[in-house]
DNA sequence: TCCGTAACCTACTGACGGGTAAGGTTACGT
DNA sequence: ACGTAACCTTACCCGTCAGTAGGTTACGGA
């Protein structure tokens, strides 16, 4: 059925064929999720035998480990890397508007990577994760700090729980972009930025909503 | 290990059943995940030996789907009863907190039942989960639509992303919810109104967030 | 050229767990 | 009393992989 992508190229040096194997592994977990993935289709797409996967790689644990991993790591650089981009002491606003822009950007190009991120094994991995979003959480957190003002009014828990806000703002709409593949990443950046900033510069200003009576 | 808990009683109607079976279920899949969690478990904590499931809830993919089924509606029906509650035209304000209540009170309430609903499943039921997902946030769409003036910008796809984006921040916000236990319904719903409502105000009001330059 | 080692394979095992066959038992209607 | 249907059980089958044992081939250095 899935056929194998790299031209049987034979007696490859380990580095390359680790990455080949990560790849058939992101492609194969995102397509199927982590249950239904075989190691047997993992290998076969990438171009090699399972226990050649077992040799590099490890059990079928580590190697969803390792995909996510490597996937985690690439999305926080090209998120961080975006928004700490032309020197330091870039304005709130812009580090935001950076950050979502090379957010949205990662997941258009980069859907498998983003599925398997996204919690295709939620039940046997929510511990992992849950480390990552946590990762990702605490950069965003530290960023709505840098942005506080005196006339900020909110406790840390308010912060954290912004944080959370946000981040699962942007995951659901990454997912509404997956389902339409003519947004643009600027466009969907812009809506957050509209969703979150208007209302986060009110704050920042001491705006509070309270309930009624 | 998992010890029996209803106190085995004999022949039971087939109706007290199901919900005992569903119940366990529930309770199996969310601690578990779909795909870790056993039949045989499910049935012993059910008080209730497999055939019985199969008999009543059918296999195991079905039992799931019921489970979802069943903890789905609950809590459409908690947020929308809540929401549209002491008759209708409500403001749309009013109409939000109240849902926002309604929702992390159930969360608060029913931790396994939203465990289940927050997709242990992804892979296999994702096109479940989003179906019901899809179905909250054409609620919420409607909600935001209504609340919309002559003044609003933005087009029907920003009105969805709007919706998708705040639904997105509820569910993360759950999640924050259920690592502190300390956190109150009201709290988290008070926190996601000044999140949202403060910036949904100014977007009424016709303010739009631009890129520089 | 020969040899060590890293790359690679075919072919298996073993367990876990979904699903079922076949039969026992209790309540209830008549 | 007695049939019958619903309730419930034990005990099994069997497919599907994760993971491995053990042998083969190419490459690179001496």
């Amino acid at each position: 059925m899935t056929e194998a992508v790299p031209s049987r190229s034979r007696r490859l040096p380990r580095a390359v064929r680790e990455q080949q194997m990560l790849d058939a592994a992101v492609a194969v977990f995102s397509r199927r999720g982590y249950h239904s993935a075989s190691m047997d289709e993992i290998a076969e797409v990438a171009g090699i035998s399972k226990p050649m996967v077992y040799a590099y790689l490890g059990a079928k644990e580590d190697l969803f480990a390792a995909c996510l991993r490597r996937e985690a790591d690439s999305l926080v650089a090209a998120v961080v890397g975006a928004a700490t981009g032309g020197g330091a002491d870039l304005p709130p606003e812009e580090v935001l508007w950076r950050g979502l822009r090379a957010f949205f950007g990662f997941v258009h190009e980069h859907r498998d990577s983003w599925a398997v991120l996204h919690g295709q094994a939620r039940g046997e991995f929510g511990a992992e994760f849950e480390a990552i979003r946590a990762r990702v959480i605490d950069v965003v957190a530290m960023m709505l700090t840098q942005a506080r003002t005196e006339r900020t009014v909110g406790t840390e828990a308010d912060l954290a729980a912004f944080a959370h806000a946000l981040v699962g703002a942007a995951e659901s709409l990454a997912g509404w972009m997956v389902d339409h593949p003519g947004e643009s990443p600027d466009a969907m950046a812009s809506r957050l930025m509209n969703f979150v900033w208007v209302g986060f510069h009110d704050l920042l200003a001491g705006a509070v909503w309270r309930p009624a009576g």
